[in-house]
DNA sequence: TTATTAAATAACCAGATAGAAATATTATGG
DNA sequence: CCATAATATTTCTATCTGGTTATTTAATAA
């Protein structure tokens, strides 16, 4: 985080807010063992079909997923595989934190 | 990312989310290299003091950050250091990503 | 006590956006 | 060509939220 310019703050900014909707996070989570259809996501998620391409539409273009046509249908994947340890990163921390509370809990 | 219990899924998505918004994340970078108070912030951000108070408080309820008072001042500094990571991992991958569209620019 | 300063909170507004429903596009098969 | 299935796009609405202004709270000093 040295010396961000406003405009690559700002990109950083929307890269976290597009992980910061739980649906979007929800099927990052589905393309996290390999690619899925849209009816796939569509079904694992729960989300409607309208919904859940506009998710999609919304990743791939900042580059978070691609896709490849095939037919019908329409695989998406994950593109920036630095998703992965980003969640990782925060479960981490949010457990470490949960923890931390229940100790202090404890103590108390 | 293994196993995501929905409510752990909510918790990451609301965590990217505090980080998805400008403002935020340039309170986080000032706040970088130690702790300011909050008109040190309201300074280098150019926000309004409310504005700043506002964000600082929902960063303060995540454990994103954390504060010491100190007579009229309230210091605040930053408790889950991850936070770092996270934006050094999206800069770089951003700027890698980047990189590549002007490579297939140059290519094209 | 009163005045002053710093910070937090409340109330409001305007813009953004997730979701749903309808429609359009694209690809396949008959 | 037409029908169908999968996906994308459009439109609309309800909700959420960032920013501003005004007010309140808390701490210090006179």
């Amino acid at each position: 985080m040295d010396k961000l310019t406003d405009e690559l703050l700002d990109h950083v900014a929307y890269r976290f807010k597009l992980l910061g909707e739980p649906m979007r996070l929800r099927i990052l989570s589905c393309l996290k063992d390999g690619e899925k259809c849209v009816q796939d996501l569509v079904e694992e998620t729960g989300a409607g079909q309208a919904n859940v391409s506009k998710h999609l539409s919304l990743l791939m273009n900042d580059g978070v997923v691609n896709r490849r046509k095939d037919g019908l249908h329409v695989f998406y994947f994950i593109e920036d595989e630095t998703i992965h340890e980003l969640c990782n990163l925060v479960c981490d921390s949010l457990e470490k934190s949960t923890e931390n509370m229940q100790q202090a809990f404890k103590r108390s």
